[in-house]
DNA sequence: AATTTCACCGATAGTACTATCGGTGAAATT
DNA sequence: AATTTCACCGATAGTACTATCGGTGAAATT
């Protein structure tokens, strides 16, 4: 039970790292309203003083909050998609598309509330932070539709897929809540809704650039494309 | 411009208006954590202790605000699935029951951002409006589906529906949020992808109650079911 | 060994907000 | 006309938090 004493960086470094985590703890529980240099220094185990040693502000704790979350999100969102093409077969890597980005959402769930939460709140710092996660999902999105040949060349077309991913976004997102607040246990559940939602919107965009034609005689369309996403 | 002198409790209620008015300019320009009994009471035009006189505290103030918006949203809601009910055509019909919805919620923006916010924010009093808004949201849904004949019988349909009830409300926010910040200028746009969104559901619906089977060939199916939501 | 650096401390001035209190004058009641 | 009520006021005590400052002792450097 004896530690080694530390260098005196080394002492700093973990200070500023119980810091981080000690407000990031905080935040998820209480809300940025509840985010205060004496409630993370006193968890953090400090003087609520001390608090300035490592940080200029509380700002700038959450800017490096904000940083570091965004880092963490990005590199699991980049193992989905790296697990996703390594998928063995079509039906498999079509589910995983959906269930690996929940998944990767549902391991950082206070970062998935903070995100949600910061989204809308003009007072929050988080703001930036919050608009840059959602536009990566975004482009996940689309991406994954570009992959599937379905790139837009006019402003309706471009539009309708930012929509469309924008909507999917949303709906993975509420699932996740939903998985986290112990409503959906199964996560193959969700992402099968997810799949569901996605090929509605397939069929949309394989129908034309125009406007929804309406009652669509549903006859035989490509097998392996209606597949993919 | 002479004003006629109003009665004593004619004036209180005037500046009980005021208050709720200034107070929900105020949450949705700032936040919550904006609210001050100092801001509100001057931009009412009275003074910070006066604010005293009309609401016991902040809280009486928050669920005062809650209540009322509650009234509104579920009035717009009511009056939507009425005007649904009453749309021509059944293709019209169709679009409508996405649209309405979509121009209910973009009638009351700052209802919408605030509710958006609350849902996630532990330290928020407005959580509970919230939860109840987004599970009114659910409902309505939820009967679109059951008019159709999509009725859950066991644990597993039951929490299908709900997935993708939450999915579409989730998508239906978003796509009214992006209407909102201008980038979805057309709500009949936005009403058609959640249509698509919604058909895929359904085609996942009527697959069975089961897990996904996979591959599913496109035959044909009730062409007038098709068509419904 | 002497000196310097620096992470952390307690104390505290400053800021923002809440909520109470006594006072005032016009409306309401008698 | 006399009295009472009450919406609103300014002043202010209390609370919570921020951010600075001088001090301290152990680590780091000389």
């Amino acid at each position: 039970m004896t530690s080694t004493p530390l260098s005196r960086s080394a002492a700093k470094d973990l200070t500023r790292r119980k810091l981080i985590r000690a407000a990031l703890a905080i935040l998820d529980e209480e809300g940025e309203a509840g985010l205060t240099t004496v409630k993370v220094a006193k968890a953090a185990g400090i003087a609520q003083s001390s608090f300035y040693v490592h940080f200029k502000d509380m700002q700038e704790l959450l800017r490096v909050l904000a940083e570091e979350g965004g880092r963490r999100l990005r590199h699991s969102m980049r193992e989905a998609r790296r697990a996703a093409r390594e998928a063995p077969g079509d039906l498999e890597r079509h589910r995983d598309t959906f269930r690996i980005p929940l998944e990767a959402v549902c391991r950082h769930p206070e970062l998935l509330r903070i995100q949600l939460r910061a989204r809308h709140d003009p007072s929050s710092s988080l703001r930036d932070f919050a608009k840059e996660t959602a536009a990566a999902y975004r482009e996940h999105h689309a991406a994954d539709l570009a992959a599937l040949g379905y790139t837009a060349d006019d402003e309706h077309g471009r539009r309708r897929l930012e929509m469309i991913a924008d909507g999917i976004n949303a709906a993975t997102n509420a699932l996740a809540i939903g998985h986290l607040e112990g409503r959906y246990p199964d996560l193959d559940e969700a992402a099968d809704i997810l799949v569901a939602l996605s090929r509605g919107a397939l069929r949309l965009l394989r129908s034309g650039s125009g406007r929804d034609e309406g009652p669509r005689p549903p006859g035989p369309d490509g097998p392996e494309r209606h597949d993919q996403l």
